[in-house]
RNA sequence: GUAGAUUUUUACUGCUC
């Protein structure tokens, strides 16, 4: 039994739901197992996001029919599979379940629910459990903080949540790493550059160790405030502090450049990247075609594309790739080029045109008088759009 | 010998403010 829960675990952080659901339903059969409360849990940890909640609620049915008890563990994975899915109302309603089993909940089970809540833009929900919680005397933990702390920073309640970085000081839990990549992201949903920056001093200052999260916030707040200069700075902070930029650090520049219509930069970056082992991936191939559309290159763009297409390393195009140069094409008033490479997108690739795609050929049609395409098209688009895809 | 919670990236669109 404790190898299989071991097991079931493992596809848990592997993100493997399928294989962990499978094994939790043949282990009586395959293995003379009865699963217990920690496997019915660990399956439940491993749900993912996209309906996989209610498979929970369906274990939880399961176990208690098989008269497994659910313990605190069982609830908070529940809990955090509602958070994935941003189900705040069935967060809440398993807390009540919870409670009314007269399970405990421990602070870990709290930080799921008011993490669920903060994703539900709950904030006074949110507020009031943090506040259950001093009530039956639960120390709220650094997680706990974070987790409410992020949810407003995306929500774009800054002050507020540089104001809970206070109150978690006064309670005596020190801020950590996440707690300031969450404020430094939440700057740059807020387009607060200076902000951010405070938050980077301030993390030297109080010993913090700034990590590659951290820097490739900043350079996301940069890229929010078009800022692709001190993005630069902070890109080359990378090496000063020793820490090697990821696929994430090098997409987030290029999509500063990206912004800032920095395509030659861009082109040389895609570049580099691939020099120094970090393989470019779909975002990376996106994120310079955009670039190229803004500067109305369709040539550029037409070559990358077909790099993509053709190189083994590079990744295929999708549906956003094509339609950035569809509509490099509108813009550059190349109705002929736009309608032949709408057709062969799908014809001699197999990627369906949304209708981002269809609306940039229709404008470049218009735009060069080609009004009886644009008509065409027009119906094309609202008849597909009612097939199933 | 086994289980649960928080942070970062792309064209457009949508959601929220």
């Amino acid at each position: 039994l404790v190898g299989l829960n071991s097991t079931l675990n493992a596809c848990a952080s592997c993100g493997l739901w399928n294989e962990a659901l499978e094994l939790l339903e043949s282990m009586e059969r395959s293995f003379g197992v009865k699963p217990d409360v920690r496997s019915y849990s660990s399956a439940m940890a491993a749900l993912e996001p996209s309906g996989q909640f209610e498979k929970g609620l369906e274990l939880l049915g399961k176990m208690k029919l098989e008269g497994v008890q659910p313990n605190k563990f069982t609830y908070s994975s529940l809990i955090c599979a509602c958070s994935k899915e941003n189900r705040w109302e069935k967060a809440l309603e398993v807390a009540e379940m919870m409670e009314a089993e007269g399970v405990v909940g421990d602070v870990v089970s709290y930080s799921a629910l008011i993490d669920a809540l903060g994703k539900g833009r709950q904030f006074e929900r949110a507020e009031e459990v943090l506040e259950g919680m001093r009530i039956v005397k639960l120390k709220p933990n650094v997680i706990t903080y974070n987790s409410l702390m992020n949810a407003l920073g995306k929500a774009g309640k800054l002050e507020q949540a540089s104001r809970l970085l206070r109150t978690m000081k006064k309670h005596g839990v020190k801020a950590d790493a996440t707690s300031y990549n969450s404020l430094i992201s939440a700057c740059a949903h807020n387009n607060a550059v200076t902000m951010a920056f405070e938050f980077l001093r301030e993390m030297e200052a109080r010993n913090i160790g700034v990590d590659i999260v951290t820097l490739n916030s900043a350079l996301s707040v940069c890229m929010k405030a078009k800022t692709w200069k001190s993005a630069e700075k902070v890109f080359e902070s990378f090496q000063e502090r020793g820490i090697e930029p990821d696929i994430i650090s090098y997409n987030t520049m290029l999509a500063c450049y990206n912004q800032g219509k920095q395509w030659k930069r861009a082109l040389v970056l895609l570049t580099s990247m691939e020099d120094r082992g970090v393989a470019p991936d779909l975002i990376s191939y996106n994120c310079v075609l955009s670039v190229l559309d803004k500067n109305e290159k369709c040539q550029a763009a037409l070559e990358l594309l077909r790099l993509m297409s053709t190189s083994d390393s590079a990744p295929n195009p999708d549906v956003v790739s094509y339609s950035c140069i569809l509509n490099c094409f509108k813009k550059t008033s190349r109705a002929d080029e736009a309608v032949k490479l709408l057709k062969t997108m799908e014809s001699e690739h197999g990627i369906k045109p949304n209708a981002y795609s269809y609306m940039a050929v229709i404008d470049a049609c218009d735009r060069c008088g080609m009004s009886e395409e644009a008509a065409q098209l027009l119906e094309v688009m609202r008849l597909r759009r009612q097939e199933p895809d």
